[in-house]
DNA sequence: CTTGGAGCATACTACCGGGTATGTTGTCAA
DNA sequence: TTGACAACATACCCGGTAGTATGCTCCAAG
């Protein structure tokens, strides 16, 4: 994590992926609490070994599964932050393609939001708390990309919200739903998921207060 | 549990809804795993006799905690049912209601969504999730209630969602939010609340397509 | 070829927490 | 007065789990 150069952090993250994978699937199915290392280790088809060969500890392995997702929502809404004049275009752009990546990577999307519940449960040791708040940085910086698009959208008055903080936490928990309320069938295309994207931002741009003829192609 | 009168059941529900509190309290803190029995009795002043005394185990008690939640809700909005010609004028209602009881009983509606979440994880013994699937049947039945009412509204040419299974999670999801991103402050009083659940009501309401003119009052 | 370290597996410890078995106290009815 | 039971408290057991200590193997540099 210090001197080490560039392409060995790049192989050690491919190697950690694959463990990554593997515990933002249990910490989904079981919650943090209830997943053991070894629960981890099953899935991988491997023991606790390799694990805290790369880990130090659980909260560690859970931190890096947060990281992962936030780098994940961070680097899907990147192409879009230059690429619009309208706000409202760029809210819908925005809203869709993060609805989309809650959908496509559910599992570490609902360890983020575990890692919420457990900031705000403060049930940590004061290092891990450390960074905990590091990653609820992140996660704050990633929310104000929204919260500055709206207020500019309600600037232009296409959108008549009133206390911007609130409308925000309502807004994000409306996109961020279906990770709670949607498991995939084996019948799901992409274009299935296209769809479920597109109810839900349409009902978040319109809890807004965004008009439904700016709507039409979300 | 079986045989036990009227009235001793009522005065057993006494004594335990203060264990009930306790336990809310413990589970919204830390989450249900991850909350001990003796962190319960510790913060009732007593000890985990008390509580295996009441209950037979530590699902058993969450049990409970679900239930006494779900009653709550259903108490809510029990004297709106009969009460409204409109659709969209009972919606409101019902919606308004059913925010404010989130958050006024913040903690036993933090356990009723745990409960789903461990619900859907599937990680309980059989007899237990044959339990947990009667409080999911509660549940949906209260669910079923907005959704009635939902397409009440839109068979009025009120509202125009599409799914209405999508638009019933969403648009209960947005009411449900405030007992994750609210936390009471000192300064806040009955009005706040009343002025946080019409910002939420209203969100909802417009997300499902029902026009600004209907939501004046909320 | 050897040596050192990465990348694991194996074996073990220590502790926490759910559950139980049993003791203690107050109360109330016969 | 007593006995019976509710309502707890105390003391204990034991399985599961985070974390550690150590062993094994392969590979690459010297």
């Amino acid at each position: 994590m210090s001197a080490t150069p560039d392409s060995e952090i790049g192989t050690a993250r491919i190697h950690q992926e694959e463990i990554l994978e593997a515990a933002a699937l249990c910490f989904m199915e079981r919650g943090y609490n209830a997943s053991s290392i070894d629960d981890v280790a099953r899935r991988l088809g491997s023991t606790k070994g390799r694990i805290y060969h790369h880990y130090r500890s659980k909260a560690d392995l859970f931190a890096d599964v947060y990281r992962y997702g936030m780098e994940l929502n961070a680097a899907a809404i990147k192409p879009l932050c230059g690429a619009y004049d309208d706000p409202v275009e760029k809210l819908k752009a925005m809203a869709k393609v993060h609805c989309l990546t809650m959908l496509r990577t559910r599992p570490f999307q609902r360890c983020v939001w575990e890692g919420v519940s457990l900031l705000m449960r403060g049930a940590t040791t004061p290092e891990q708390r450390e960074t905990l708040e590091e990653l609820q940085g992140l996660r704050e910086s990633y929310a104000t990309r929204f919260r500055e698009v709206m207020e500019g959208a309600k600037a232009m008055g296409k959108a008549d919200f009133e206390s911007s903080g609130i409308a925000l936490q309502i807004f994000l928990m409306a996109l961020n739903s279906p990770i709670f309320w949607y498991s995939p069938r084996e019948t799901d295309d992409e274009d299935k998921l296209d769809e479920i994207a597109s109810r839900c931002t349409r009902f978040a741009l319109q809890g807004l207060g965004i008009k439904k003829e700016y709507l039409q192609d979300v």
